[in-house]
DNA sequence: TTGTTTTATTGTAATATTGCAATATAAAAA
DNA sequence: TTTTTATATTGCAATATTACAATAAAACAA
């Protein structure tokens, strides 16, 4: 085959991989981490941090954008990206859980 | 080309895209919380749970564990596999500290 | 030893991802 | 309008992932 059996699973689990998929890259892991460092939203300037052509960037934020992990804003010519908070607290919520989930039980 | 460029990236930008690659198919993800919901580690009965192929879910499990978020222990004929606590943990750090990276600033 | 049970490995086909040159689009400036 | 600036899209080659049948390996039972 070579295409995931998605309907196999929840759609809980379907969105869980697909927000993982969007972090499963380091260009992506490397995004995230410079939009928290710099204090306001950034545009274009992310093709100068990475070392990847623009259409590689372009590509990684659409997927980042897709999975909402991350916000476009039209600014004049530009696009000024930001982290969704929303979705990054769905991360910290479902390892808190499974943390609290393993307190509980022992290997 | 296809392959990612990983040698541009940090060493734990390259570790943290590993982690949520290991996550990013659903059948991992069922995995992992069908782990959580048993009390006791579990071996081979995952087959019986997922909907895969014996041998889909040997990879599957192959994947989780080369990225430290399973663990085996063989028991006689089976193999007896679990959460490994302490990778979970760093998933659960990772997203707290961007959580309170994040209340500093505005988008 | 010979089965039996359980899990891993191999091989392969179908599909997805990555990266980028070339090109297109869209908004503002001249 | 024409040019400039910033970003997206297309097309394609290289590589990776997914799924599973067939088979192998490893441990125990008879």
């Amino acid at each position: 085959m070579g295409a995931s059996k998605t309907e196999s699973f929840t759609d809980n689990q379907n969105e869980l991989a697909i927000l993982f998929k969007a972090l499963s890259h380091p260009a992506r892991v490397a995004i995230i981490e410079y939009l928290l460092q710099v204090d306001k939203c950034i545009c274009g300037d992310i093709v100068n941090e990475l070392p990847l052509a623009q259409p590689t960037v372009s590509q990684h934020l659409k997927e980042l954008k897709n999975a909402n992990i991350i916000k476009g804003t039209i600014e004049g010519t530009a696009i000024c990206y930001c982290i969704n908070e929303s979705t990054l607290k769905k991360f910290e919520n479902y390892f808190s859980l499974i943390s609290n989930t393993l307190k509980m039980k022992c290997c």
